[in-house]
DNA sequence: ACCCGCATGCAAATCGTTTGGCATACTGCG
DNA sequence: CGCAGTATGCCAAACGATTTGCATGCGGGT
């Protein structure tokens, strides 16, 4: 049996649509009805076609089609970085989710500029993609389909803080998830707990949940423990350092977020105590090293493949026009895993 | 200064170009050309096109731009899975290489499924890529520009093991790397070294560059000390207890991959065995979490930012037509760093 | 015989650009 | 005045599909 030839012609020329009706000997119009089902086309003709297709490997030209159909079958997500494990989890699970309606995702690395988010947000929308979800950090909010939109549907992933009506949004259940990772303190006996938190953190939802914990647990909040981090590693063995130069050392802290949380693990061992022994540690993202990290880390998982899952569903509703309305907002569960360090 | 409207009309009807013209007064060729600079217009004429052009806020529609001159200035990656951190980095490189060229970048998961590659590079050559970068594990050789081939440039990323001439290739230098690791575990004063492989080692790179240390130092290769993974971390747990029961147990192993070097610490631990007292680990690829392991990892550095990154140079090169010659093999160092637990 | 309806297929317009070839006007030179 | 040469811009044909409306042939009911 004979290899169908991937095109034909010299080399370089596709075949198209035109070629096939031609040697089928019908018109344009039906090799497309064919193709697509929109109309009926009688069997003996279709099986006519299929063959000529197959024989000359025929593959539709999508671009044309897109130009058409004013659809391309594509979304894109805009993230800081796809590097940063949240990301690249939260992508596949937005992949995952328009990928068995057909659709492709298209990534942008906007490293938290806004400049490039700007100019990635208008790239795509150039580039006729049927949806967006925004997961970078400071959207400035004209994304969504009002005046002044961008015209395409759109999905914000990030905490519930400003909404933009037009816009559906994902987030995470940061205060109920905090809340329980400092109950959990609380339950093992800490009651001095202190925060390291990120750079802006008031009104988050991770601090206010840490804050409703405490006082619904009786436990005043003292703001000598509640520091800053940014993030990263090292930010947190740095706050963890000046946290336990304090004259009444926390017994507990919990971190806004699992690098933070590994930082202050380092600073821990550096000045010999031991962990939960001396200081309990608890996280939040429940990112792979979390399990590597010694002692294990008790943290709350963000649910990055889920976000971006629904993220997708929501993106592919509006897409197909099956919901039309204001934006919805969905906030997924944080739930606590209990590992060793707390 | 009033905001110009993201589009004009009732509100999701876009700005053509024809309409640019029409206000303008000139025809659409001549929009074009201000707009590519493909010949020369009037600077006055340039003027007033641009003045229209920004009260209007035209923006080309690159799908239809696309179909006529036939590129979509897009390329796909297709990878294994965009969450495992080794591919992320990858694909962070290649977007960064060819995102100055005004690229676009299309992931792929496979899963490592054959059918799920295959019918994602029909499906990416059908969406006019100009351009794809295979990160999959088995390709299956019909990538390529030759007869049978994609049509479409094409890098494969891997090991240099079998070479299509048609297409390019970035490989990491696993050989070397091996070496390195190896030399360095000698060096230590290891004598009985250990590998824990990949499931169908033989013949690979680590295993090449295991064998040629050794050898170089007057060490015999004990087939006993070669042992299979699966390149997870419960594999070379399990890999290691396997080698730490024989009667006379190494004193040094290197491990294939990181996974499998952190999963070979955990036995290791389990077994009141210290490393690298009583055992030396060292792996490859240096992940995140060989910073977070304990102790921290010894480990051959896999370029992945930089495999992606020439990845992206060479399909550019390629796209271009800069380069039109035979396949390229570029292989990269692999520069070991050692850390604590060899 | 007439008309209606069904099944089938086609012609042509359309999506929004790019581009090769040509037209027009003007300048300067013999 | 004629003409080459340049500067500028337009016409119309692509690119490869989808889709609307119409045409045709045919069977059956009255």
């Amino acid at each position: 049996m004979p290899e169908p030839p991937r095109s034909a012609g010299p080399d370089d020329t596709r075949v198209t649509l035109v070629q096939v009706a031609k040697l089928a000997g019908v018109s344009p119009t039906t090799v497309s009805h064919v193709l697509s089902g929109k109309r009926w086309v009688a069997e003996s003709t279709q099986e006519t076609v299929r063959e000529v297709i197959r024989q000359l490997g025929y593959r539709p030209n999508n671009v044309a089609r897109s130009l058409r159909t004013r659809r391309s079958k594509m979304i894109a997500v805009v993230v800081p970085d796809i590097t940063n494990t949240f990301y690249a989890v939260l992508t596949r699970g937005l992949a995952d989710a328009v990928d068995v309606a057909g659709y492709g995702t298209y990534v942008c690395n906007t490293d938290g500029i806004p400049e490039r988010e700007d100019s990635f947000l208008a790239d795509v929308v150039d580039r006729g993609v049927d949806g967006v979800v925004m997961a970078a950090g400071n959207v400035t909010g004209d994304v969504g389909a009002g005046p002044g939109g961008l015209g395409v549907p759109a999905v914000r992933i990030g905490s519930a803080s400003d909404d933009d009506p037009h816009v559906d949004l994902v987030a995470p259940d940061d205060e109920v998830g905090s809340h329980a990772a400092v109950r959990h303190l609380v339950d093992r006996g800490s009651r001095r707990i202190a925060i390291i938190e990120g750079p802006h953190a008031t009104g988050s939802g991770r601090d206010d949940g840490y804050r409703r914990a405490l006082t619904e647990s009786g436990i005043p909040v003292d703001p000598a423990l509640m520091v800053r981090g940014d993030w990263t590693r090292s930010g947190g063995q740095k706050a963890m350092h000046t946290l336990m130069a304090l004259d009444e050392r926390p017994d507990a802290v919990f971190c806004a977020n699992d690098l933070t949380a590994i930082g202050a693990i380092d600073a821990a061992h550096e000045l010999g105590l031991t962990v939960p022994g001396d200081v309990a540690i608890v996280g939040f993202d429940d990112v792979d090293a979390a399990t590597i990290v010694n002692p294990p880390l008790t943290t709350v998982r963000n649910p990055a493949y889920e976000t971006g899952y629904t993220a997708g569903e929501l993106l592919l509703s509006r897409i197909t026009g099956s919901y039309a309305g204001e934006g919805r907002i969905v906030v997924l569960p944080c739930p606590l895993v209990v590992r060793s360090s707390a």
